[in-house]
DNA sequence: TGTCCGGCAG
DNA sequence: TTCACACCGTCGT
DNA sequence: GACGGTGTGTCTCTGCCGGACATC
């Protein structure tokens, strides 16, 4: 706890400067000119500019009314100001654009200075906005915009400075100042783990501007809308580094997605060529299909047949090869035939107040076998509960600083491999049932601390006592070692419910689908799972007693 | 006058 | 700071 | 049946407030 925010009215400056030091210490031989001068500028700044720095930093946007920055503890902002305008942080005369204006006055504010130019006065701000616009392109301070409003206008340079000090500490930019405060408070908690001194996040500069370019390039296409503006600027982005290559690689996904959806095949192929995110040569695929290439997407299905990125490239391998020969003329393939699973079907009264699923529930739920609806929460949780130790080992790398969820390295391939000793350590504990007694001393211990597998709220004592009772450890090993295999699409899909039975110690999971439903891919490649492992799933197809109207 | 939403604080 | 899932429309066989 | 697009609930808190907008 770096101090009480209850007690100390300066806490959010206290919380920065503690990131300023953090940074001091470790990125040393990384840090630009402009870093190093604002770290040192700040801290012979007055107390009250400081604070109202960090403030105006934790808000949005970059230009604040006067009116707008109340704060007890700083004081009358145009004195805590000064220092920082004399700096060139702050800008009072910054230049405006009508729509900036526009955001930062009121209606009534815009309709007494605009008055003459405004048709409709009933009319929303932003038609307001369309219509002056040709009429008022300059750029000038607010002042000039407005000079009856005699009310200062602070804008915050070097935003960009501040975000990047922020990816140092953090090691993304998802996370912002306020996860510091939201901590001591206790609303966040994380698990500790070590780590050296010198853990940082980020390894070198180029690391560094690496992330940016590839957000900014991110930033400019969700705001613009416009793939084509940054395609190149990504294409051109050559990285060594593993996490930022898979960075890079989704976005040239996400890129070639929509692309693709304004049908501009060619570029969307280009992008999924360039990219190695795991999906991306099925759309390629998919792409060259749309474009009636039929023999170069079937040639590159057989390439990928010889080795398919992961089971959901697999799985639309198998249907899409067979229509690729069909339009090629080529004879069928032998088809093999995947047994359908276990099937009930129900008939309910409809009821739109709550969901199939849990109407399933209640019809299903007696006291001698509850049913619980769990989806994925439930075999997340017993994983991350049992291998808690070894998802959160403080390997070198994995952890840098306190406030992270899980381990840096998570999703990267070589995640289990790097931990192959501490993994079979917790999975042996299946063989001989000491996993029962650690979960739960691992639940009693860990209970609230951030996890990516542990979602506490899904998981009350009861219904992880009951699981444990009728789950079979051999189940649960292979739950775990499949979730193992590939992170990020095992860790989907699981069926809905699961209905225990503690006198009999067995369970089934219990697959919902109301009428107009379909079991999703990720769902069936877990139905095949259990089925080839004689584990009990179901899948129950729900009809409505009444026809819909 | 009521509702809704986004921003903000801690 | 989404993501996982359900739901719905269309196309083609 | 395959596929793609869109909607929904939930995420990571909770409560408060200003301001826009709709409706009357
Ligand atoms: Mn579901
Ligand atoms: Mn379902």
């Amino acid at each position: 706890m770096i101090s009480n925010p209850l007690e100390d009215p300066f806490y959010y400056l206290k919380n920065f400067q503690h990131v300023l030091d953090w940074i001091a210490a470790r990125y040393d031989d990384v840090l630009s000119v402009d870093e190093q001068c604002f770290i040192t500028g700040f801290a012979q700044l007055p107390v009250a500019s400081q604070a109202l720095w960090v403030r105006m930093v934790m808000r949005k946007g970059e230009h604040f009314r006067a009116s707008k920055l109340n704060y007890p503890e700083i004081g009358e902002p145009s004195r805590a100001a000064t220092a920082l305008l004399a700096l060139g942080w702050l800008d009072d005369q910054a230049p405006l654009g009508l729509a900036e204006v526009f955001e930062l006055l009121q209606k009534p504010e815009i309709l007494a200075r605009f008055s003459a130019h405004i048709t409709r006065p009933k009319a929303r701000k932003s038609d307001w906005l369309e219509e002056l616009a040709g009429v008022f392109p300059q750029q000038q301070s607010l002042g000039q915009w407005h000079p009856g409003l005699g009310e200062a206008l602070y804008s915050l340079n070097h935003r960009a400075l501040c975000d990047r000090l922020r990816l140092m500490f953090f090691g993304n930019l998802g996370q912002s100042w306020s996860d510091l405060v939201l901590a001591d408070l206790g609303l966040f908690s994380y698990e500790r783990v070590e780590f050296s001194p010198e853990s940082r996040a980020l390894r070198c500069r180029a690391d560094i501007e690496g992330y940016l370019h590839l957000y900014a390039c991110r930033e400019q296409f969700e705001l613009s809308g416009d793939a084509e503006a940054v395609l190149q600027q990504v294409l051109d982005y050559e990285v060594d580094n593993r996490w930022l290559q898979r960075r890079r690689a989704r976005l040239l996904f996400q890129l070639g997605q929509h692309l693709e959806r304004a049908g501009a095949l060619d570029r969307a192929l280009q992008l999924y060529q360039h990219s190695q995110h795991p999906d991306a040569r099925q759309r390629s695929i998919r792409v060259l299909e749309r474009q009636e290439h039929y023999q170069a997407a079937l040639s590159l299905a057989q390439v990928a047949q010889q080795g398919p990125v992961n089971d959901a490239e697999h799985q639309h391998l198998l249907r899409i090869i067979p229509r690729l020969r069909r339009k090629l003329g080529l004879a069928a393939l032998a088809v093999v035939k995947s047994t359908a699973p276990d099937r009930l079907d129900l008939c309910l009264p409809r009821d739109d107040a709550s969901s199939v699923e849990q109407q399933v529930v209640a019809h299903l739920h007696t006291g001698q076998a509850p049913v619980h609806y769990v989806e994925n929460t439930l075999i997340n949780g017993l994983f991350g509960l049992l291998c808690w130790p070894a998802i959160f080992a403080p390997l070198p790398g994995a952890f840098f600083h306190p406030y992270q969820v899980g381990p840096a390295d998570l999703h990267e391939d070589d995640f289990y491999h790097q931990r192959t000793e501490l993994f079979e350590r917790c999975l042996a504990q299946l063989d001989d049932g000491r996993y029962r007694a650690t979960i739960g001393e691992t639940y009693a211990a860990k209970k609230g601390l951030q996890s990516p597998f542990v979602a506490w709220n899904h998981l009350p004592p009861g219904l992880l006592a009951e699981a444990l009772e009728c789950l079979p450890a051999a189940h649960l090993k292979l739950w775990f070692r499949r979730l193992l295999l590939d992170i990020r699409a095992n860790r989907t899909g699981m069926p809905d419910l699961i209905q225990l039975y503690p006198e009999q110690k067995t369970y089934r999971m219990i697959e919902v689908k109301g009428p107009g439903d379909r079991l999703q891919d990720n769902q069936l490649r877990w139905l095949a799972f259990c089925q080839a492992h004689q584990m009990p799933v179901t899948v129950c197809y729900v009809q409505w007693q009444e026809p819909a109207q």
